[in-house]
This record gives C-alpha cells, sequence and structure tokens, in this order.
DNA sequence: TATTATATGTTATATTATTACATAAAAAAA
DNA sequence: TTTTTTTATGTAATAATATAACATATAATA
C-alpha cells in the first residue's frame, strides 16, 4: 500500500521516531513476499545492522503494528505490511492453504455485520481480526 | 454445549478413543470460565495425573481441537470448549477487552459473506476465524 | 494369542516473545 | 546553549508456547 517515501513522510508529520532499526524491519517485512515470522525477519536484519538481538526485531514490529502499517497474522505467528489505507479498525486475511500466500481483502460487509451483532447482543465491538483459511485461485 | 456423556457417547459412536488425559484436558477447559493456556492446563492436569508433561497437555489439545469440541483462540494463546454444534467451518469469538470473557458467537451472515467474496475473487473460503475485541455487556 | 495401530511417558529442544537494566540519542525545558 | 526529560536502543537473560524423537504401554484387529 505505502511507499517508503509515503511512510517517511506520515512519521514526520506525526513526528514518529524513524530509526534505523524500524526502517530496515519495515523494508524487511514490505519486501517479504508472504507474512515473514519475527526471527526470519531478525535473520535478515543481521544483514543490515550488526549482530540484533529479539527485542530489536520485537520492538520495531511493535511499533509497525501501532501504527497500523503492518498486521500480524495471528494463526501463522507471522507479520505482514498492510495493503490497505493503514486506519480501519479490523482486518480480514484470505489464507492460501497451499502456496501459503496471505490477501489482505477488503469484505467491507463485516463491519456493518458487528455495528448490527452489536445492536442485538450488546457486545461493543472495536477492532477485529478475520482469517480465511482456503484454496487462492492460483492454486485451486 | 455439550456435557461430558454426551461426549462420552460421540466418542464411542465414533470409536475416538477417550483416554484419562484427554478426558481430563477436555474437563479443565469445560470447566474454565475463560479461555486457558496450554500450560495453565498442565497445571490444573498435575492435580489429576501425576508430573504431566507438555506432549500430554498438547495431544490432548490436539484430539479435541481436531474434533472440534474446542476452539483455540489465536490472539491469547488459549483454548475454549466449543459452545455451538461442533460441526461448523468456522467460528467467531467477542472478547472482552476489560474482563477477558469470550463470546462464541453465531454471525451466521458471516458464512454468507464468505461465499459472496468466493464468487467475485476466486478465493475459496474452507475455514475461518474470528476474533473480535470489544466490551461485553457487563464491562461497558 | 499374535500382530498392528494408536496413545502415552519422557527427555530434549525448538520457536516465539518479554523483562530488566545499562547506554545512547533526541526532544523539551530551563 | 545547557540541562533535563523522554524515548529508543543494546544486550543478557529468561519466560512462554510448542514440537520432535524415541521408548513403552495399551487397545483394536487379525
Amino acid at each position: 500500500m505505502f511507499k517508503e517515501e509515503q511512510i517517511i513522510k506520515i512519521c514526520k508529520q506525526n513526528k514518529w521516531r524513524l530509526t534505523e532499526p524500524r526502517l530496515e524491519v519495515l523494508r524487511i517485512i514490505s519486501l517479504s513476499k508472504n507474512p515473514i515470522k519475527a526471527y526470519d525477519i531478525l535473520k535478515k536484519l543481521a544483514n543490515k545492522i550488526k549482530n540484533p538481538k529479539p527485542p530489536t526485531a520485537y520492538r520495531a514490529i511493535q511499533f509497525w503494528q501501532k501504527h497500523k502499517f503492518i498486521h500480524r497474522i495471528e494463526s501463522l505467528n507471522a507479520y505482514q505490511a498492510c495493503s490497505h489505507g493503514h486506519s480501519h479498525a479490523g482486518a480480514q486475511f484470505l489464507i492460501c492453504d497451499d502456496c501459503g500466500k496471505v490477501i489482505e481483502s477488503n469484505l467491507h460487509e463485516i463491519s456493518e455485520i458487528l455495528k448490527k451483532s452489536t445492536e442485538n447482543n450488546t457486545f461493543k465491538p472495536l477492532r477485529w481480526n478475520l482469517e480465511i483459511n482456503g484454496l487462492c485461485s492460483q492454486c485451486s
């Protein structure tokens, strides 16, 4: 969704500190074809900064998650760049069981349903995560 | 959803071996008010069988998951008894950020949407997991 | 009863993530 | 500008979650 220069700009505008580990971690996640795991990020990070330790990766991951530029795919323990506007309350992912590709999907009806559900049962949804497993068009 | 005797019956009918660790793990999960973590299951299991090790808990968890009597709440790394018929393809959970209670919800419209989504984008959904965070009626 | 398949016990280890504390760098205040 | 405060990083240690591997036991089947 976002090009690096856009992100740099957004960070500047919001006065978010765009440090080297953060930028490198974002690049690693963005360049990854499929969701990437924390320790794989860490391995790649070692090509950019010397002998990085887990907290270095996890802190940067946390930073980008907080600002909604990346998502965590819970069922995979892995991270993927957000491919939509970065301020949506919920996300839905189509996870191909065959090739492992994860497509971030819109399915905007979901938020409608959640609103309705609220009225009915009084649970007040704030954010959500929908992970759908199946077969992508390539693999089916 | 299921009482123990029903489960015993279902296992018998299907010739699933209902061993002691499996039964005890199911009881522990069923009796837990909120989703329970594997190592907490293991701790409780120690009251029932002598010095159980992680695989004992994880194997039983896996068994009940496979047969859809329990769900894993991915965002919590925790397990909860299924409160619906145990053969649905997808599950939705309302997770209260305040009290930690997790309500398994119906939201049957979801499957409709997924079917539609399939037609549109050719992804073929097989199963899904929707975790909605917010505030339950008690806490809001 | 013998054979096969399934489940468990146990040790070890892999994977994922956080705590704690010292140091450094940037931002804000004086 | 200098001091102070806040924020981020480096590093070591360890916590939390999960699985592999293999020997033994138990149940199902032949």
